[in-house]
DNA sequence: CCATGATTTTGTCCTAGACAATTGTTCACA
DNA sequence: TGTGAACAATTGTCTAGGACAAAATCATGG
């Protein structure tokens, strides 16, 4: 027997939500203690978090809550994409946690930062997703599996002898997602750029401040999932008001998928994109 | 100008209580926008911010409510110690970025980590908490400072050679402040204690699994001060009803200031207590 | 087949009222 | 003066049902 907001922490989903589908769908229905106030009992939690999962792969509640309860169990089961016979996989998985990051440094060593990137760390983060969209990966796991991933990569990031540029990313205030950035980063860092991480949630106006104290030539942000397209756009607009001309400003992540055109911007869809854009804009220096 | 849910989860502020606020106390007044939308322009979040800060001092609304802007600006100068003439502050405004990291580990290796975190790490971030209050710290540099530490610290956590205990620390769903369990983390650890850091905003029915799979001794949280007294102890009380008898339950932070008495479980509301917590509850193994 | 406009669907916000839990105050009494 | 119990005020969270823009889907013409 939950309340409403232990509901909506535990789910990720908003009370008013949870109201509003209970008036229009009739479900959840939760009993109601003495003030009147919502009780959900566990049962109804459970179908709410295969509600969840049907959404999280993509389907609307309209049609979720159509189906009765059974019916939505098998179109679940029927849903999953299996997790190809990856040979990542077992990393999210079985191996014990002490070893995860053994692991990992194995393969560091044995690829390169980059192949390492393109080949380990994005197919391992797909995976995770997966397991997580079908509730099959606990969050303790996922912590542990991004925190030794990230520390990995940012150990790659040491300074240049000869840098053809230096690159401080950041996320905008409320963005967290430091896995994305580390990605980009470490490409950059493969090109032979200087890469400074800032953080996360960085105030706009605080940007430049920032751009200034790093000596940095270029700044590169990435939008979540998070962000609808047109808040990125705006924030875009007005920091590449703010900003001297001379300093490049890169963008990229998921609300910019479609890969529109911004005046002044340079917009990154795709992580093998990063190579071609620094021959672009970051002429390498003359060899000594 | 932010929504109300911007603003809500900037201050961690429920958004019920902030339009109650509004109906009762007559502030915050935010603009509408052509819905009929709050909007609340920046300058009124900043003076909630200190709303929120006097809040967090003990005072409560009424008569925080009671005075004007520029009354309670007063009396949260007033109120707060003024920051010393601390040899530390210059951290937080004058080093260039690059020495800080630099800084740190030299007072670090000159004092030891135990002294390191009560006489550089706690001053440090109550200095940096005054600054933020009045505005004169930077997200960006805070941002600087409390990663550099929190590297700093987690690097020193190594394993024991003969532990006396592990501990594993985190903090429930919605927390998260890594510094404050670095810090007592860093403590445990000079008592010969293995710590390992989970991570942040744990749900509570995957904190025993984690127990298990790191084999820990007992579970260290930590409830900053977003989470109530109230669901404080009821997340506590669910917590040691289903964690196995062995595993001790050790519980800190801001919510739990007041030092209550809660059956089974350690509470520990002061930094200095750790040394006397370690020697009861955690016996020394037999000299080899 | 793609673009563009019309039509659902959906999440979030609105108002104003209610009430339990917490905190503060009063007052009798040792 | 201190203690504790009864009473009063304060405060955060919940309720209901209505509203509406942004996003998704559908329909239509090129």
């Amino acid at each position: 027997m939950v309340t409403i907001q232990q509901l909506s922490q535990e789910l990720g989903i908003g009370a008013d939500t949870l109201r509003v589908w209970e008036r229009r769908f009739g479900f959840p229905r939760p009993e109601r203690d003495a003030r009147g106030h919502r009780l959900y009992p566990s049962e109804q939690v459970e179908h709410l978090r295969i509600i969840k999962k049907l959404q999280n792969l993509g389907h609307r509640p309209k049609q979720i809550f159509a189906m009765t309860a059974t019916e939505r169990q098998h179109f679940l089961h029927q849903q999953q994409k299996p997790v190809e016979q990856n040979d990542l996989d077992y990393l999210t998985k079985k191996l014990p946690v002490g070893k995860i990051d053994k692991e990992l440094r194995h393969r560091l060593v044995q690829k390169g930062l980059r192949q390492f990137v393109l080949q380990v760390a994005v197919p391992l983060i797909d995976i995770m997703d997966r397991r997580w969209v079908d509730g099959s990966l606990s969050i303790a796991r996922e912590h542990l599996l991004s925190d030794t991933l990230a520390e990995l990569l940012k150990e790659q990031l040491y300074p240049q002898r000869q840098p053809r540029g230096r690159i401080v990313f950041l996320t905008l205030s409320g963005e967290r997602h430091k896995l994305g950035l580390l990605l980009s980063a470490a490409l950059f860092h493969c090109e032979g750029l200087d890469c400074i991480i800032i953080g996360e949630e960085l105030p706009l106006v605080e940007v430049e401040q920032m751009t200034e104290l790093h000596g940095a030539d270029a700044v590169a942000i990435s939008f979540s999932v998070h962000s609808s397209t047109r808040q990125a756009k705006q924030d875009l607009a007005r920091l590449r008001k703010n900003l001297p001309e001379r300093i490049k400003l890169i963008a990229g992540g998921y609300a910019l998928r479609n890969g529109m055109y911004l005046p002044g911007i340079l917009v990154c869809t795709d992580l093998n994109q990063i190579g071609d854009l620094c021959v672009r804009e970051f002429p390498a220096l003359n060899m000594g």
